[in-house]
DNA sequence: AATACCGTCAACCGCTGGACA
DNA sequence: CTGTCCAGCGGTTGACGGTAT
């Protein structure tokens, strides 16, 4: 296993702990000026007694000049929530889909204070689930259809477009949206379809650059098949996909906004 | 006033996986 | 193919401040 820690190779005393605002203000000067290159070497060049990992870390959690500072407020606390649900506690991919805060920070914010919350309102911080019940039964019952995002519309579609939504009632690009193994997908364009069959689209994930081709996606349920009988409703909406989608989701699941 | 307890947050540790020789 | 280096990730720890006893 090729992996270093900061004690395997002590040449000389590195610091640990706090960073001193001499510290900080060293690693920022180096890092704006020459930009971050090789991490392992910042450290020296940066005239600094840290290993390369600490001092990566003090960037991306601190230093870094487009953190959010400041407490999380309602609608990212709803949206950590909902991203839990669906992605667990993979930090980095939550903490993508929330600008200006870093990974270290959610995952604070969740062990200190949304769980507790959670557990108050009867919800399994783990499962997502309401405490109390059957576990076991909740557990082995399939539901009808899996809820894979639930909260605020602008949350649940990310890069929504307001004046859209306010006339329309749904997202601009509802119909753009799918799911690959539980992660939602944001189709970057697709080829408008007005019948029922399906259409051709290419999309993206909404947490990475990775394109996909999918056959086809149909969208049923609450009237939002296509744009000739779509009824814009709140609630939760059941979409169906089916065709070829590199080995990912296939059925129907449940998009729940308001 | 002392101290025990608790919550928060910064930082560390160990592991994984990708890149490369 | 194998070994090494490195960045990145998630879990854990420890310092610190606030509150309760």
């Amino acid at each position: 296993m090729g992996h270093q820690s900061c004690n395997s190779a002590p040449k000389q005393k590195l610091r640990k702990g706090l960073w001193s605002p001499e510290e900080d203000e060293k690693l920022y000067n180096h890092i704006i000026r020459y930009g971050v290159g090789c991490w392992s070497s910042v450290p020296k060049l940066a005239g600094l007694q840290r290993c390369g990992k600490s001092c990566r870390l003090r960037w991306i959690n601190y230093l870094r000049p487009d953190l959010k500072r400041g407490s999380f407020s309602q609608q990212e606390e709803d949206l950590i929530v909902s991203l839990h649900e669906m992605l667990g506690n993979r930090w980095s991919q939550i903490a993508s889909q929330l600008p200006g805060r870093t990974d270290n920070e959610i995952k604070n914010f969740w062990n200190s204070s949304l769980k507790k919350k959670l557990r108050q309102r009867g919800i399994d911080p783990a499962t997502h689930k309401p405490i109390g019940g059957d576990a076991s039964e909740s557990q082995e019952e399939k539901p009808d259809n899996p809820t894979i995002l639930s909260g605020p519309v602008d949350q649940v579609f990310p890069n929504f477009d307001q004046q859209y939504f306010t006339e329309h009632g749904v997202p601009p690009s509802m119909g753009f949206y799918g799911v690959n193994n539980s992660e939602l997908y944001e189709y970057g364009y697709g080829e408008s379809s007005s019948n029922s069959g399906g259409s051709n689209w290419n999309c993206s994930s909404v947490s990475g650059n990775e394109v996909l081709n999918w056959d086809s996606v149909t969208h049923i349920g609450n009237g939002i098949l296509s744009e000739e009988n779509f009824e814009p409703k709140f609630g939760v909406h059941t979409w169906q996909e089916h065709g070829d989608m590199n080995g990912g989701f296939e059925g129907d699941f449940n998009v729940e906004f308001f």
